[in-house]
RNA sequence: UGGGAGGUCGUCUAAUGGUAAGACUGCAGACUCUGGAUCUGCGUAUCGGGGUUCGAGUCCCUGCCUCCCAGCCA
């Protein structure tokens, strides 16, 4: 785990108003409901990578966990094998614990219970409360019946016990083939809650699993899982999402058929992000179909997405505590996580200048062969991370959008006769172009420099209305830097669990931009991962494809651009 | 049309019968060797209709709207 996540613990887990759940804890302390402890359990299912919804659920188990003096555990809901691998379990584990969370030797997996699950099974036909079905899945479906009509009961619904006994211990010997019979619980095919309308314990699944490998050709349903699963790790606050409201009285009534620990459901809204999908079918669907790169592509709201990209933990874990939690189905702005985020690197970030669109910039009167070394702050939110030097000489890269021929109202930058600043340099002033003798196009930007300047400070007190960043062309870092942009341009995910794929006829064919930058030598060989602030453009972070001979940049987000909006509301 | 859960600024969240608050966004300004950061100011909300109460976002009734549920997925 990096060291770097936990100084600013702190500061993400700092006091906020008070939500629902703490309210529920708080108060069960205070009647003693479980002796006063809490333990609560992050359990993902292995069957993809997580993503930002997620680092909400970890946020606020493990942090209810920490604040109430408690543990959380981490288990795998791993309950069926066909959709499950260890490639998935390894990427989970390195996310959470990324993230800055810690689960001791709670590490759990819902196949660990698989014998005593089967035990409880055949605990519930021995009390008449659960059958062997020889339904097929589609008869099931239609003996369901529909919201405004009663299920019909199964025809094979009053076997004896001893019969019942018979045919699980036959399914679990592997007698049947996959789908031909069904474990059943007995509860009311009349409930206008489908959830009690005999659901299945155990379906037959020839399959092998990520963790028993070939011991199981039954498995037990996540229903049946889940809430004994809680039980036996003795969670008191069983936290999830929404859509498993409807499923806590069958939870419920598993654990007092049975007897067990009965820890306390609790369901909270799940996250909706503006512009990018959170479902894992859909995440799926942009790496298979090529989309994106990979389930850590920077653009994907996964959290090894969000890590390539440059988003710190810090910034994760203080966005999922600022959003709250609630019961409303919302949506946030994508906007208030990159808020959260610029604060975070703001304050952090070493500051390096780079040019992103390099023209060339002479300093006509500037020595030939002359270099001097520029001191620059590296942070100027934190003097603890010193200076750092920069080579200045007479040919340098600046940003093309840093001069203008015909300068817009309110432009301040370098256009002919105007005087700027060169960051930590010199005052010069523009003294003319050289353009494509064919395209009429500016190739060069001509100027010349106030020696009385030195450092950016004009001993007659003048001053400039702009400062610029620039790279010495001599002394410049060659690197690949890519631009990133929203990767859906749909607001929110209209299409959410409807089966529609509509999202991807909003794909931002323009998410990502590649372009050839110059940066200053400071940043040569930078290892992956590093994070800079670009001076006046924005936060970036060294890819993982990046070489010690060919840097690799990826813009995790801009910085506030006010002339971006200004140009814009003028034109 | 069965069941479950929800509706407070554009967005997210507070207010737990007693002045509807904060953050993000937006707008205006100050400051600045990053048009960054920071600071200041301004704006916008209790789904509708009844009722209880000295007083209702909160309690009651009623209507409307949104989300979830008919996988041998989780």
């Amino acid at each position: 785990m990096d060291v770097e996540n936990k100084d600013s613990l702190d500061k993400t887990e700092a006091p906020r108003p008070s939500n629902f759940i703490r309210d529920i804890i708080i108060q069960d302390n205070q009647t003693g409901k479980f002796a006063g402890k809490v333990r609560t359990r992050f359990p993902p299912e292995p069957n993809g990578y997580l993503h930002i919804g997620h680092a909400k659920s970890i946020c606020l188990n493990f942090g209810l966990a920490a604040e109430f003096g408690g543990e959380c555990n981490l288990r795998f809901d791993d309950t069926n094998p066909c959709k499950e691998e260890t490639e998935y379990v390894e990427s989970i584990i390195e996310d959470v614990r990324w993230l800055g969370f810690d689960w001791g030797n709670n590490l759990f997996y819902a196949s660990d219970y698989f014998d005593q699950l089967y035990q409880w099974a055949v605990d519930l036909i021995r009390k008449g409360k659960a059958y062997v079905c020889d339904l097929t899945a589609e008869q099931v479906r239609e003996y369901r019946g529909t919201p405004t009509e009663p299920g019909k009961e199964s025809p094979y619904r009053n076997r004896s016990v001893e019969e019942n006994l018979d045919l699980f211990e036959r399914m679990r010997a592997g007698e049947f083939p996959d789908g031909t019979r069904t474990l059943r619980s007995k509860i009311d095919m009349a409930s206008p809650n489908f959830n009690m309308r005999d659901p299945v314990m155990y379906r037959i699944l020839h399959a092998d699993h990520h963790r028993t490998g070939g011991k199981w050709c039954i498995y037990p349903m996540y229903d049946f899982t889940h809430g004994e699963s809680d039980s036996i790790e003795g969670i008191t606050h069983s936290i999830c999402t929404l859509e498993f409201e409807d499923h806590r009285p069958l939870y419920d009534w598993y654990v007092e058929q049975l007897g067990i620990h009965h820890p306390q459901q609790i369901e909270f809204d799940r996250l909706n992000l503006t512009n990018t999908v959170l479902s894992k079918r859909k995440l799926l669907m942009l790496v298979e179909k090529g989309f994106v790169s990979g389930w850590d592509d920077p653009r994907m709201p996964t959290i090894s997405g969000f890590r390539r990209r440059g988003y710190s933990p810090e910034a994760i874990r203080l966005f999922c505590s600022r959003i709250g939690v609630s019961k409303t189905n919302g949506i946030v702005e994508f906007g208030f996580l990159e808020h959260c985020l610029r604060e975070d690197l703001n304050a952090r970030s070493p500051r390096v200048m780079a040019v992103l669109d390099p023209i060339r910039l002479v300093v006509e009167n500037y020595p030939d062969d002359q270099v001097e070394e520029m001191e620059a702050v590296n942070n100027p939110e934190d003097a603890s991370q010193g200076t750092r030097k920069a080579p200045f000489s007479k040919v340098l890269y600046i940003e093309r959008d840093d001069f203008r021929e015909d300068p817009p109202k309110q432009y301040f930058r370098l256009a002919p006769g105007r005087e700027v600043r060169l960051r930590y340099a010199y005052l010069v002033t523009c003294t003319g172009v050289v353009k494509d003798a064919v395209t009429g196009e500016v190739v060069e930007v001509r100027c010349k420099y106030d020696p009385e300047t030195r450092g950016g400070n004009a001993p007659d007190g003048r001053r400039v209305k702009s400062t610029i960043h620039w790279v010495s062309a001599p002394h410049a870092v060659d690197f690949e830097v890519r631009l990133y942009e929203d990767l859906l341009r749909q607001k929110g995910d209209e299409d959410e669990d409807t089966g529609s794929n509509d999202f991807l006829s909003t794909i931002n064919p323009h998410s990502l931009e590649v372009r050839a930058g110059k940066i200053e030598p400071h940043a040569k060989g930078a290892a992956p991962l590093t994070r800079y602030q670009f001076e006046r453009i924005g936060y970036f972070c060294v890819d993982k494809d990046s070489t010690p001979d060919k840097l690799v940049i990826n813009r995790t987000v801009t910085l506030r651009d006010t002339w971006a909006k200004i140009e814009k509301k003028g034109g």
